[in-house]
DNA sequence: TTAGGTCCAGTACGAATGTACGTGAGATGA
DNA sequence: TCATCTCACGTACATTCGTACTGGACCTAA
């Protein structure tokens, strides 16, 4: 797989706007983005570029207005980075991690019963696991 | 609450061996850390300089060897870290990291059992909360 | 058809990051 | 005590990152 170089962490946050609006133009993705927190629009086009050089992204030219579309599946990119954080600051155990989620950020009710169910289902899939 | 800057990827493994081993000279924290990964002396050396200048470790000299101490404590890094990666690349929001974490990193049954126990008692102190 | 707008691409640049070399002070062996 | 050796320190430097200015292509209204 190819070897890119890592995302800065701004450039991940316009990948993450990429993700979720899907292909748009520079002027699209900078107002979506300054909803949340002023940033210039020069600044969206560097990363932009950037994220395409670095093969996170593609763009084709529409008229004269440049549309990027995301190239690296979220996936794939949260996999990395979150594997890189875990094991830099973790020696690579998960489950630091995971107690700090949940001891130190808050977990609504809500997530709390959707995280039951998540490890359930792991522990039905270890089970399969163990007794096939 | 001092300001600090955040600390780089590569700072951040030489504070974790800061954490573990406590007050250390850089030759010490550089043979910890060769054990995992090959880096050179003079690497670790100058990320303890730029820790200290950052404010994140304190170093004094003994007889001719200077011998560094972490400032921050482990704790606070962490949710400082922690809470930048999540906010660019979930936007906030905690749960996809949680999930992700379940579903894409293995989790051993001890572990299970202990995420288990964690939100127990998670719902317990939720339980006070609300009908106290 | 010209004086303004609008909008994009490229260039720029200081700061931070990753990595390592060279120098000089103390320890060592002949 | 002189030639070595060992270390730690400071310095250095190319690259990446964050951020933004600038020039020119196209559009528009008088």
């Amino acid at each position: 797989m190819g070897e890119r170089p890592a995302l800065s962490k701004g450039e991940m946050e316009v990948a993450r706007a990429l993700w979720q609006m899907g292909p748009a133009t520079v002027r699209a993705i900078h107002a979506a983005m300054t909803e949340q927190k002023a940033i210039d629009f020069a600044t969206v086009q560097t990363y932009l570029r950037r994220l395409e050089a670095k093969g996170y992204a593609t763009s084709k030219l529409d008229g004269r207005t440049r549309v990027y579309s995301a190239r690296a599946r979220a996936k794939t990119v949260i996999r990395e980075t979150v594997n890189d954080l875990v094991e830099r600051l973790f020696g690579g155990d998960t489950m630091p991690l995971m107690r700090h989620l949940i001891e130190e950020r808050g977990i609504t009710p809500d997530d709390l019963a959707e995280l039951r169910k998540l490890i359930d289902g792991l522990d039905d899939a270890n089970d399969t696991e163990v007794t096939s």
